[in-house]
DNA sequence: AAATCCCGCCAGTTG
DNA sequence: CAACTGGCGGGATTT
């Protein structure tokens, strides 16, 4: 105890400090030592990295925590876990009530800084990395710690970004961090009870795994893919899938009627059945049953299990309570199921830290409801990341006569150490890197992982530029970077002014071969450079991008002028305001959500997009559920510009057909960058070197998920010339023909097709089994929200290392996957991947299991004997 | 009023 | 048996 109250008042002293900065004390010296011990750490990407979430503190309105939160793990990257052992050593703060003042004090100043805003700030509450920011307001703010702190400062998502800034999102193979709870909860200032809530579901993510009693070890989001992939085919497997379309038909059912007896809470005979069967998938863990599966380490992972099976996702809260209370029976109670939601806030708010779903709301019949989305990597089923790998491996990937695409000029990239310090600092979010991997042979990726880093720090780092003004530079006056910033949604005097005639040829110059720019159809000379004369390009910047570009053919010519004033004006107004107040706000975009056949594949147009944004304020009025399957409306919770959310447009509106198509390359763990690629342009090479996806007949180009995770891509194209062939190969399926854009952001775009690619794409030389190679799903009937299922042959699924219950890895485990599981294409974790070699085979993790059922033989003991096994079989 | 979710009691589990 | 875990739900805050 008496130590843990060292470590507590030290960790407030410097807490304390930091909102005092301009105080220099010891607990400075401590900072600074351990600054020095990873000095090179605090490069300038560092700095850049506080320089910014501190104006998006500032920032008022709409804030996209996602977008923010992320880079908050990178703060901190080496192990502080050890930083706060040695205070410990040394009490010399007396602090009861520093740490009280403390508490109350850091609240208010973040208050003040963000006033109405939320969450977000968790990144600057890093005692090591605020110090800057204090610098500004702490001073006047001092008069004010007495105030209680809010209930936000102490919220458990805050905490949870604190714990995650303490150590590397990628560690390195080598370098295991411990983490000790009591250290963790001394040094947060918080009660060890709140720990075992942050780790628990942690450890459902393998985020870190228990070593021993106190001891956990950190991961890092390394195995995160995989992880993740083997949730998503166990939730497959557990039906829940079946079980969130069976709630949602009910719930509508139930509003229709408003028969809703008991129902509500009930799970009827037909569910039961549902859950007895998932059940039986996983004969493992029926038996051990209920405290088990009370857990929140269970149910984070149910709760991940949902959003990953789910077409859509977006979980209700209501929906994921219903089905995560395995016991059929009781589960009339209500009082369990506000018990459940309770636990499911506090998985959700620690999910939300980690940038893997985001609060919104589901809008339905019956009224608006709190849900979920998940803003995490979908393709990680597809592994876009291997997929990646073995793309990149071949020299580049990009013909440089390819008009889409990034190129070789990306060597210009700066010094080479500017860049690597660049890239190993660039803040990455766990989301981020998820999908990355890079083969650090590669040039091509590395070079791409540079330059999106640098971009990035650029766009970002530069928040006070105005984003106008950036978009104007072309290729030759940015030097090797060039990077055209476009308020989104087309604005044309926005365009006129940033783009005019010039960019063009620049664009022209440079076209296909940088990242950027963006030409509006506003103002563009016919023929050019392959574009056609309405070809609008549109480049959105900002934390979270968009990107769209070329578009269709005459299509727009047919657009209403009406509609196009119509986002126009929306979105200028929030150009506009980027530009004075360098709202990092995820700029606004509607995207079209129809999802039919092919719901996992978003193929549209260009025009699809803008007609969507005419419509979307006509949406947002009246939103009638037009579509099939999805009756709500999603809602980014607190943004009142959500990305390509649920704004549906009528699906007559488009013709898919006639229309160019673009792929849609899902960047959900991408820092919100969104992608499309005219399908049609797509260069022959790349798409060929896309084995599966070519040959499913999807014709698109791939991007390394390297190059698009980091930053905003550009893709321009020779939009039509190429269209005949390719959109021939579309057309032949229907189900990419649709123009589907999940609402929000689930884009299972690629993921769907491939999903399947794990079993396509042979991750390591031990996956090339015959069935290893790449097979094609049945392309069009790949689709659907079932298409993600049976993606991964049995095959390949290894449960050696695991744990019975899946539940905990064993260390051994992570050691080995962190060794040879592909590795984030993180700019960051890029250099690290030369060490790391290999990457493993995806199956290796066995379905887990949990097992809704069973509640009985609650015997604690069970689980605990089981835990003891698993920590035992590390 | 509903949505959130902090707080910490308290009981099972562990070493 | 003390310490570790973590289920649980009252009730405070926010929205």
């Amino acid at each position: 105890m008496g130590t843990m109250k060292k470590e507590m008042e030290v960790m407030n002293c410097l807490t304390l400090n930091d909102l005092v900065s301009t105080k220099k004390t010891k607990v400075d010296d401590v900072i600074d030592d351990r600054s020095a011990q990873k000095s090179f750490l605090f490069t300038k990407e560092n700095v850049f990295d506080r320089y910014i979430s501190p104006r998006a503190l500032l920032k008022a309105e709409p804030i996209d925590l996602s977008k923010q939160k992320y880079f908050i793990p990178e703060r901190s990257p080496v192990t502080p876990v050890k930083i706060v052992d040695r205070p410990q050593a040394d009490p010399w703060t007396p602090t009861a009530n520093l740490k009280i003042l403390m508490s109350a004090a850091s609240p208010e100043i973040r208050d003040r800084e963000k006033k109405k805003e939320l969450f977000r700030p968790i990144e600057n509450n890093e005692p090591e990395d605020t110090a800057q920011d204090f610098q500004f307001e702490v001073a006047d703010d001092l008069d004010e710690l007495e105030k209680r702190p809010s209930r936000k400062q102490k919220s458990l998502g805050l905490l949870c970004q604190k714990f995650l800034s303490r150590y590397p999102s990628h560690p390195m193979a080598t370098e295991k961090t411990n983490i000790s709870l009591d250290e963790a909860a001394s040094s947060l200032g918080v009660e060890r009870r709140r720990i075992y809530d942050i780790v628990n579901v942690l450890e459902s993510l393998h985020l870190v795994s228990r070593v021993a009693k106190n001891q956990y070890c950190w991961n890092g989001q390394s195995n995160l893919n995989e992880t993740l992939k083997r949730l998503q085919i166990d939730g497959e497997k557990q039906k829940y899938g079946v079980l969130i379309n069976h709630f949602q038909h009910k719930d509508h059912a139930m509003a229709n009627k408003c028969e809703k007896q008991n129902k509500d809470l009930s799970v009827d005979s037909q569910t039961v059945g549902l859950l007895e069967l998932s059940e039986a998938d996983c004969p493992s863990e029926s038996s051990a049953s209920s405290r088990k599966d009370k857990s929140l380490r269970i149910m984070s992972k149910k709760f991940v299990m949902l959003f990953l099976v789910s077409t859509s996702k977006i979980i209700t809260l209501e929906m994921a309570a219903k089905i995560l209370i395995e016991e059929s029976q009781d589960s009339t109670d209500h009082s369990k199921f506000k018990t459940k939601v309770r636990r499911l806030y506090d998985i959700a708010n620690v999910l939300t830290s980690l940038r893997l779903i985001k609060k919104v709301h589901v809008t339905e019949e019956r009224g608006r409801k709190p849900a979920f989305k998940w803003i995490g990597p979908v393709d990680f089923g597809a592994d876009s990341d291997e997929t990646m790998e073995v793309t990149s491996t071949t020299p580049s990937p990009v013909s440089e006569r390819d008009s889409c695409s990034i190129h070789p000029s990306f060597s210009k990239v700066p010094s080479n150490n500017t860049v690597k310090r660049k890239i190993c600092s660039e803040p990455i979010s766990l989301l981020k890197t998820q999908n990355v991997c890079i083969q650090s042979t590669d040039t091509y990726s590395s070079k791409m992982a540079h330059l999106a880093a640098i971009c990035r720090q650029e766009i970002e780092d530069d928040t006070k530029t105005d984003l106008i003004t950036s978009a104007s530079l072309t290729m030759e006056n940015v030097g090797p970077l060039p990077f055209c910033v476009m308020p989104v949604p087309v604005d044309p005097d926005c365009f006129k002014s940033v783009a005019p005639q010039g960019s063009c040829a620049s664009l022209k110059g440079i076209n296909g071969h940088i990242p950027i720019v963006a030409t509006s159809q506003f103002n563009r000379e016919p023929g050019n450079q392959g574009f056609l004369q309405n070809q609008p390009y549109v480049y959105l910047p900002s934390n979270s991008v968009f990107m769209l570009c070329g578009n269709s053919r005459q299509e727009l010519n047919n657009k209403s002028p009406i509609s196009e004033q119509k986002y126009t004006n929306e979105n200028l107004h929030q150009s506009k305001k980027r530009r004075t107040d360098v709202d990092e706000s995820p700029l606004s975009l509607v995207l079209p959500k129809h999802r039919e056949k092919s719901p996992d594949n978003l193929v549209f147009d260009t025009s699809v997009l803008e007609k969507s944004q005419s419509l979307f304020e006509e949406n947002k009025k009246n939103r009638t559920a037009n579509t099939q399957n999805n009756v709500e409306h999603v809602t980014e919770a607190k943004e009142t510009n959500g990305l390509m959310d649920s704004n549906r447009v009528p699906q007559d509106t488009f013709r898919p057909s006639t229309l160019q198509q673009f792929l849609y390359i899902p960047s959900a763990g991408v820092n919100g960058l969104e992608f499309l690629f005219p399908a049609s342009g797509a260069p022959r090479d790349l798409v060929s070197s896309q084995g599966s996806l070519a040959s499913l007949g999807v014709p698109c180009v791939m991007v390394p998920s390297t190059a698009l995770q980091a930053y905003p891509f550009f893709c321009s194209q020779m939009a039509s010339n190429s269209l005949p062939s390719s959109s021939n190969g579309l057309s032949s399926s229907p189900g990419f023909m649709n123009y589907n854009i999940p609402h929000g952001t689930s884009p299972c775009p690629l993921i769907g097709n491939t999903t399947s690619l794990p079993a396509h794409k042979p991750e390591t030389p031990s996956d090339l089994s015959p069935n290893a190679s790449p097979v094609p799903v049945s392309g069009s009937s790949s689709v659907g929200s079932d298409c993600v299922q049976n993606a991964v042959p049995k095959s390949q699924k290894q449960k050696s290392s695991l744990h019975r219950d899946n539940e905990r890895p064993t260390e051994a485990f992570y050691q080995e996957n962190m060794l040879k599981s592909p590795t984030p294409l993180t700019p960051k974790s890029s250099h690290l991947i030369h060490t790391e070699t290999f990457f493993k085979t995806p199956g290796s993790l066995q379905p887990s299991s949990s097992t809704w059922k069973s509640k009985r033989t609650k015997t604690r003991s069970s689980f605990s004997a089981q835990r003891r096994l698993e920590i035992a079989s590390d």
